[in-house]
RNA sequence: CCCCUCGUAGUUUAAUGGAUAGAACAUCGGCCUUCUAAGCCGAAUACGAAGGUUCGAUUCCUUCCGAGGGGACCA
């Protein structure tokens, strides 16, 4: 709709001013601020020093060519000029049937473009280390990565969902000699991965401390370190194996929990010796030798000097980066790559991208890195209630608690729907809370109420949803109709109007926060219209309504809105409920 | 010392260079015999400081103040 109005304005412009040099992309046609209509354009703003003419006589010439054109007389109902310049438009009776009957027709797939139609993005996300917690951050990455992956499935791409975890170096070795030291629980085995993995990650603490505090211990660790590189047939590279199973089985848990499952794993492991050939092959040209190291000096790119292999000849996290980012485009023949990681490997992400780039231009723009700011509990990053570091697990069940504590759910249901509807408003205010925040900011939470189940929050759009889904069963068994409802609908009040100019929105704001990889966009959005629905729900019965069509004006209204809720919740990986 | 990010109501935050800076929480005041009150309606409170560019700056540039992150064998 937005493109079609575009092109009438920009032949408008070309007719009445045949050699203008405005730049189209200066032209914005946007969302207008409510009070204004629904769409605006800054065109005649924009043309007023071109033609040095006075920004509100072309708005008004403008306005006049509008008038006459058939196709923008059929979407806009009424054009207004306001100072200092805009062209303000309110869409037509016409424009809100035809977005709800496509709404309803194209159901799920509603507000998917094609942007991305032929094009392959993989997505890394995750990123969690075997033989220790998985962590708030990793929580925060795993949700993070999800809506990046549902933003550009929106666009049109393929997406390629990646994990890349850290399965070698010291802290796995730490974490395994401690466990070797350690009694286990003669019950040990036969426990589920998810408590297996706590008594490991207490291990990992344990086994950090000996190798700070305790010379004999360092020197074991390095042993076990050499083992598990060397893969020695021993019980250091047995029990490193065993554990490595264990944190695998349980990392695949917890993100299948989250709603996450991964197309392609990639072990730090796996790319190990890559990552030496691949620095050795562009030695002199990248990578220079550097106090025995083989580094990458930045300065002439303006970057700082990174080392890629250690003077020991091992490869750092640098050329393991790089050998994976190589071995993704080799395997998938991708047109674009995206990492997701914290903030603080901004710069290291500018290094290895540069390196990249330089070892084949072919790269050049294809790989991304998406920073997201920390998730901070009153501004720090550690819980004393919790523990040191606050693992993911622990921040999921608090959720999952205050949920409980909070919500009032019918008590006719049975204990395993009891369940879902916790389960489910949990994660759908804890993603929420993530996804609302823009990605490179930290996120302040207060952990008495950090997730909210009322106000800008995900509870309170699936409670939006389950109204609609409510008032849609009620209506229809009482033999409320909505056949043939492409055509014929009225929208009298505002707030009817207000909520299908929404609705109306909904495939621009995909768009944008897409290609801005921004889901806070759609939160915003989201809320947006779930205000307006609550609004219109107070104020428009469906039930009493005066006569038929406005009853299935309603009706379909209210189905449309649900729909859109729904496809905005799938976008931040957030699942719908039926009741609650 | 150098580089990057960020400073918006009491708090958490939004605003592709545009219109009266938009919300939520908390506070105060209304609305359930009526489609799920996790809701609706209303009140009050904010751009760190100073310059500059622009018809127009919260947004871009400079300086200062404040917070966080990064800067060779960790990631």
């Amino acid at each position: 709709m937005k493109d079609q109005i575009r092109k009438i304005i920009l032949k408008i412009v070309d007719n009445l001013w045949e050699k203008n040099d405005l730049k189209k992309s200066e032209i914005e046609i946007n969302k207008a601020p409510e009070k204004f209509g629904d769409y605006s354009t800054n065109v005649a703003m924009k043309l007023a020093r071109i033609v040095k003419k006075n920004p509100l006589e072309i708005a008004e010439i403008i306005k006049e060519k509008l008038s006459t054109d058939s196709v923008a007389q059929s979407l806009i109902e009424k054009i207004e000029v306001a100072k200092p310049g805009f062209i303000n438009f309110y869409f037509s009776q016409k424009a809100y049937e035809k977005i709800l009957a496509d709404i309803l027709k194209q159901g799920d797939r509603y507000g998917f473009s094609k942007l991305g139609q032929g094009k392959k993005v993989m997505v890394e996300f995750g990123q969690p280390n075997t033989h220790k917690a998985i962590t708030v951050g990793h929580l925060k990455s795993a949700v993070s990565g999800l809506s990046v992956v549902k933003l550009f499935e929106a666009l049109g791409y393929e997406v390629i969902r990646a994990n890349f975890f850290g399965d070698v170096g010291m802290q796995v070795a730490k974490s395994t000699w401690a466990m070797i030291k350690k009694e286990l629980p003669s019950e040990f085995e036969d426990w589920k991965n998810d408590k297996k993995m706590e008594f490991v990650n207490e291990a990992y603490v344990e086994g950090a401390n000996a190798f700070k505090d305790n010379p004999q211990a360092e020197a074991e660790i390095r042993k076990i370190n050499k083992d598990i590189y060397a893969k020695t047939d021993n019980k250091n590279y047995q029990w490193y194996q065993k554990i490595r199973e264990w944190s695998i089985e349980y990392q695949n848990e917890v993100f299948a929990k989250l709603g996450i499952e991964y197309d392609r794993q990639y072990p730090e492991s796996e790319v190990y010796q890559d990552a030496i050939k691949i620095v050795e092959q562009h030695q002199g040209k990248i990578f220079e030798e550097s106090q025995g190291a083989i580094v990458y000096k930045g300065k002439k790119d303006g970057l700082h000097t990174w080392v890629f292999l250690t003077k020991e000849g091992n490869p750092t996290y640098s050329a393991k980066d790089l050998a994976l980012a190589v071995k993704k485009f080799s395997e998938y023949d991708l047109d674009l790559a995206i990492v997701t990681t914290s903030v603080e490997q901004t710069d290291y992400f500018k290094a290895v991208i540069k390196v990249l780039e330089k070892i084949d231009k072919n790269f050049e723009g294809k790989y991304k890195h998406v920073p997201f700011g920390w998730l901070l509990m009153n501004g720090k990053k550690t819980s004393s209630r919790m523990g040191k570091t606050i693992k993911c697990v622990d921040i999921v069940a608090e959720a999952m608690q205050l949920a409980k504590e909070k919500i009032a759910i019918d008590k006719d249901y049975s204990s395993e729907q009891k369940q879902e509807i916790i389960n489910k408003v949990a994660l759908a205010g804890l993603k929420f809370l993530i996804l609302s925040h823009e990605f490179h900011k930290d996120i302040n939470y207060n952990p008495e109420e950090f997730i909210k189940l009322n106000g800008f929050s995900g509870p309170f759009i699936l409670y939006s949803y389950i109204r609609i889904n409510s008032i849609v069963k009620k209506v229809s068994a009482k033999g409320g109709s909505v056949s043939g409802w492409d055509d014929n609908l009225r929208f009298e009040s505002d707030h009817e109007k207000q909520l299908a100019s929404a609705l109306l929105m909904y495939s621009d704001t995909v768009l944008r926060a897409g290609i801005e990889i921004a889901p806070h966009i759609i939160c915003n959005y989201l809320y947006e219209v779930a205000q307006k629905f609550n609004s219109f729900y107070e104020n428009c019965s469906i039930q009493k309504a005066e006569n038929e069509v406005q009853k299935k004006s309603r009706l379909v209204l209210a189905m449309a809105t649900g729909q859109i809720l729904k496809n905005g919740l799938g976008l931040l990986g957030i699942e719908t409920l039926e009741k609650m």
